[in-house]
DNA sequence: TGCCTAGTTGCAAATCATTCTCAACTAGAA
DNA sequence: TTCTAGTTGAGAATGATTTGCAACTAGGCA
């Protein structure tokens, strides 16, 4: 629920040119309650303006990625198709279910301290992590486990996009 | 180092039949001492015996990567390129650096910790976990807080393909 | 040891998310 | 208002991976 205003404002700190196209998608994430790729990105902006391209939706999240104003993820095993959040929330990593498609965010300091302790080690230093877990969440465990013995390894991954 | 007869027996164990083809993909990725990817390894294959396709290359890392004879990875922020490597190691991350396209291979505990201790709070069963770290090699980081105020950040992914 | 068939291969064409080309446009500094 | 470096739309290009199909074959069985 933030200004456009704002949302100009942003951008311009950043040392990114106001376009109308920019707003648009930059405010569809900023409301976005979910991850979304650029297919449904476009789309989305095409209802506000019909004329904006799914070139500038890429180009423009591409720019929104390297000032960090958004980040850029992938769920699972599918790393064919890039999905993106807006960059409020606590750091938090990515689990999705590869029974019914759901993305469930969890948060562990674990992960950094791991980050902590081998740039130590190897004397790295860390700029970027792409992790992604997958597996079975709760609603989905249960049935499997009633399956394991009939199904070998045949998992359909529903993506809801 | 492993006689053909291992590798036949492994595929079997496995429920592959062992095809020349596959015999020959396997054993390239158990002599590897780098992460090949798929174009990489069709072209060593090549060598063995010319007529063997781009295709099976791929349907064959696919079949090993069902099995977990061969565990399938990314590196940095290239998820276009898939590499490989056989799955005798210690588990292990891999950290890739953006400057001399360098891959140097992690250990640490935390990530498992970080995932057991995400299962219980969530009720969750992991599967499979895609994680690629990247950065500065200690050889490239001190020339690059050289460079730090001249370049903005443009940086070079030299891939060795 | 040959037979049979489900599984595998080679080849070429298809896929498909993402990037690129280029001429026309424009945000924003001066 | 002017000027130009940065941005856009449209469509073509990219390129790693997959797929369709007809010809082959590994390996179980008689
Ligand atoms: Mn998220
Ligand atoms: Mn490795
Ligand atoms: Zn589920
Ligand atoms: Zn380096």
């Amino acid at each position: 629920m933030q200004t456009k205003q704002y949302l100009r404002q942003q951008l311009n700190e950043h040392g990114l040119r106001a376009t109308p196209q920019r707003l648009i998608v930059l405010q569809i994430l900023e409301q976005a309650e979910r991850h979304l790729d650029a297919e449904t990105i476009s789309q989305i902006a095409n209802i506000h303006d019909p004329y904006i391209s799914l070139a500038t939706v890429y180009r423009t999240l591409n720019k929104l990625k390297d000032v960090d104003l958004v980040s850029q993820l992938y769920f699972a095993r599918d790393h064919k198709r890039e999905y993106y959040e807006k960059v409020d929330k606590a750091e938090h990593y990515h689990f999705t279910c590869l029974t019914c498609g759901k993305v469930i965010e969890m948060q562990t300091k674990r992960i950094n301290q791991a980050k902590d302790e081998l740039a130590g080690e190897h004397g790295v230093a860390f700029s970027h992590t792409c992790m992604c877990f997958e597996g079975y969440c709760p609603d989905c465990a249960p049935k499997r486990s009633d399956l394991i013995h009939t199904i070998t390894s045949q998992h359909t991954l529903n993506h809801e996009h």
